[in-house]
DNA sequence: GTTATATCGATAATGATATATCAATATATA
DNA sequence: TATATATTGATATATCATTATCGATATAAC
């Protein structure tokens, strides 16, 4: 693991140029410049070849970046070569929407089951098993879960997380609306729709 | 309209000052200080100070705030005194996430409907309408909305795009993994929840 | 009244990120 | 082979955001 230092906003970006190069159908060039995919994906050019040479150094003067050789480059820095496995506390409607959503597939995320602690979610939905709260343990130690999501209610979070991480999960990604405090160790992102919807609006 | 300048990674801070100040259930005191809201949320106590600088300025040595001043100056900064209207795009999982979604009123945010271009979509959910497509325009300009909110597949984000700023939308919160071209003057908020998961499995 | 303490606000120092500039280089063309 | 051009990569600069420091001030205790 060649231990390159990314900065957190490029991290950002790296999926985006991912997305990019995939969504890309075969076209007849092999190559592709930094300011083809600056116009693409709405940076700058500068912005595109810094990010780019952090993890490929692939590029060419007067040729570009070979496609399918950064594609590679991008999918090691964010190393989705291999599958990782999510799990989603909280079937409600955001629980169920990211538990159907197809797009976590392209980096290799896979979402593998949801839990609720009421009775009446218990079953499938779309495929996927919804578990009752208390196999979550279980669950996530058996089939190597690295990553949690919580979309339940705020005042249940904590508690919820804090089993996750015995569980042996090692990022949170966090939809209520409250601070999380976690282990030194896990990563948590705070992602609070409600909150980002209200700066949006006080831009206006 | 005092226009101060607030950046916008302070921004973003200020809806959860705002939350945390209402989620406090009229305790004893009517004052709190900034290292007590910096422990609550989560950030630096000089960073809580500085924010609430910029919003407030009711901050006094040896007391700290006063709560119901600073929550008044943070919903003024934030603009949310009146109520905002929004409009979904896309009546799928998420759409209809956040349709019911009920965090939004605590920032006088209003989604006021959702569109579909598939007609057994058509119809209620939660109270609330699901129109077709084709009525964005009429709807938007009749109801006053100023927010549009994107749920719809990649392919078809940029023409629905095209419509909410023709029917006068200021302001654009795109769920697709696509870049949106909009006019100047028109603000976006890219939320790519694929690529926000991915940055998080990449740093386990 | 004087002193002690909590707490703010302002300024300065550091750090992170984005942008601009320009030399270096791989190809294409003459 | 020499020259022109597209395009990268590196360096420098500018912008923005966070953290640290310290004096100023409102209350409380003596």
């Amino acid at each position: 693991m060649t231990d390159i230092k990314i900065s957190k906003s490029a991290m950002v970006r790296l999926p985006v140029y991912l997305h990019y190069l995939n969504s890309l159908n075969d076209e007849t060039n092999e190559t592709i410049s930094s300011g083809a995919i600056a116009k693409a994906v709405g940076y700058g050019e500068v912005q595109v070849r810094k990010d780019l040479a952090t993890v490929s150094g692939s590029g060419k003067p007067k040729i570009g970046y070979r496609k399918k050789e950064l594609a590679e480059h991008l999918q090691e820095a964010l190393d989705c070569g291999a599958v990782k496995n999510a799990v989603i506390v909280g079937a409600g409607r955001l629980g169920c929407a990211l538990l159907s959503y197809e797009g976590f597939a392209e980096y290799n995320l896979c979402i593998k089951a949801a839990f609720d602690k009421n009775a009446e979610k218990i079953g499938e939905y779309n495929g996927k098993k919804i578990l009752p709260t208390e196999d979550i343990k279980r669950y996530c130690s058996e089939e190597n879960v690295g990553i949690g999501i919580i979309t339940v209610p705020e005042a249940e979070a904590q508690g919820v997380c804090d089993i996750l991480v015995e569980s042996g999960v090692r990022a949170i990604w966090n939809f209520a609306p409250a601070k999380l405090r976690v282990p030194d160790g896990i990563i948590i992102k705070e992602e609070n729709m409600a909150s980002s919807l209200a700066v949006l609006s006080a831009s206006i």
